[in-house]
DNA sequence: CGGGCGTTTGAATCAAATCAATTGGAGTGG
DNA sequence: CCACTCCAATTGATTTGATTCAAACGCCCG
């Protein structure tokens, strides 16, 4: 990480939206997550600093809206400034699967560097805000500023970091274990960005779910009831999309116990 | 045995050493991947361009060597010129998965900007040669050369997509398949790099594999007799450590064969 | 109201893990 | 040199966790 890039930490921070953001926020923060508070500043001084540099192209997206598609040549890099996305890879042999999920702040569109063209679709999972760089304009920009081009290289760095997270979820986790990192991963995000983690709603359906995962929706469906049993999770609709989490670490413990028995040997 | 696959682990990269490389590469190609020659061509030009922009510095390193660990604070990029990989990621409840492999002409270190630490252990699966660079004096060259930035973008980029097609294996097929389509992974990888896929050697173990799989070793000791019996491929030694494709695409149209029977009702 | 969709839950089935036994080198030391 | 251990790999028998199949519920919407 450059030094450079490290967010003026000066307490004057102006705009009224973080103010109304911050006290939304410190209701989840004081569960867990020390550093939740800072993660929140960042993203938020970063789609601050990115809207002055760079004047992105604006788009309102509802659930559904493709933000960009597999195939099409790679002209943008993409910000949500608001709202809920996944990617979704296609396989040459007609497989779809959930590769990612994007919240406020994150980039999307780095997979199309590498080839000229987006590898998979992003599409919208809830009304929001996209933000469009042309990514040339934007490597030129960021020749003159290396804090922007740091911005960058982090976010792309933390792609792939999370893709690792979700390979090793996926390789050593039991069903149960891996839909619990999941609601871990999922709560972790929206506290990070300052939303509280009593009323969380889940827009993905439990196929959605289970598809990121690699289990069936009657797997996911399982382990939620198991969950909620255990009162790791506190449904609060009886349509079962809305939830409390009433302390996160719980949810790792029971990663934990889904482990331990495969671990009596040792 | 370790030299064979590296026709020229001599630091400096000669025009004598890019001749050898196309015609033994030519012999792999002739089969498939008409972009073969193409990519073989590039990964050389990128690290000899690399080579000349900023003077890396050279390491050897053996089979189990450690490249960078997790927990180092991040400082440098690194490149393999030659040798191979892997990447292995530690959970905090002690979960051990090998997340990447990497070959001549990768980089290594990306997941490290993010939080200023690497994030995983990358450790040499073989005798073979690393770069390293030094993150920022490699910032400030890109600065000065767009073509440079591109050309780690793009190292970044790839490593995104590869880390979804990974996933995408994991979630979607079966474990035969999975097995199957990780040779397939290997050979194209090697075939892009100019090698000949009639005497293929494999420096992972099965359990290390299946650890990339997410299977056990038994699974992937299975499949790989399955896939021998089939011809898909030819064991040449009795160790089972080596062996020959004699046809790549008889690798995709398994893990096709290992999908039907799944979806027989559609 | 009725149909479609998402969800839950139970019972049966199956694929992969686990357990277990055997082989064959590679390396060590008497 | 042989006996020894150690480790990687293979293969078979058994178990088990997750899928598949099936039924039922609640909800939204035309």
């Amino acid at each position: 990480m450059l030094n450079v890039s490290t967010p003026n930490s000066s307490p004057a921070l102006h705009a009224q939206s973080l103010v109304s953001w911050q006290q939304h926020g410190s209701a989840a923060m004081k569960a867990d997550m020390p550093d939740c508070a800072v993660a929140t500043r960042r993203i938020f001084d970063n789609l601050q600093r990115l809207q002055q540099l760079l004047q992105p192209q604006r788009r309102i997206v509802h659930a559904g809206d493709h933000i960009h598609q597999a195939g099409e040549s790679f002209r943008d890099l993409y910000i949500l400034n608001s709202g809920l996305a996944k990617t979704v890879s296609l396989s040459a042999d007609g497989r779809e699967q959930v590769v990612g999920l994007k919240f406020r702040g994150d980039w999307l569109g780095f997979d199309g560097i590498a080839h000229g063209q987006y590898q998979c679709d992003a599409i919208s999972m809830d009304t929001g805000e996209v933000w469009s760089f042309g990514y040339e304009a934007t490597m030129a920009a960021c020749t003159s500023d290396l804090a922007l081009l740091d911005m960058l290289h982090q976010a792309m760095s933390s792609d792939i970091c999370r893709d690792r997270d979700s390979l090793m979820s996926v390789c050593t986790l039991p069903a149960d274990a891996r839909v619990a990192d999941f609601l871990r991963y999922w709560a972790t995000s929206l506290a990070r960005r300052g939303q509280r983690l009593d009323h969380i709603s889940m827009p993905m359906t439990r196929a959605e779910i289970g598809n990121y995962l690699g289990v069936t929706l009657e797997t996911v469906s399982r382990a939620l009831s198991r969950l909620a049993r255990e009162g790791v999770i506190v449904f609060i609709e009886k349509h079962r999309r809305e939830f409390a989490i009433p302390d996160l670490s719980a949810l790792s413990s029971f990663v934990q116990r889904c482990l331990e028995p495969a671990a009596r040997l040792q």
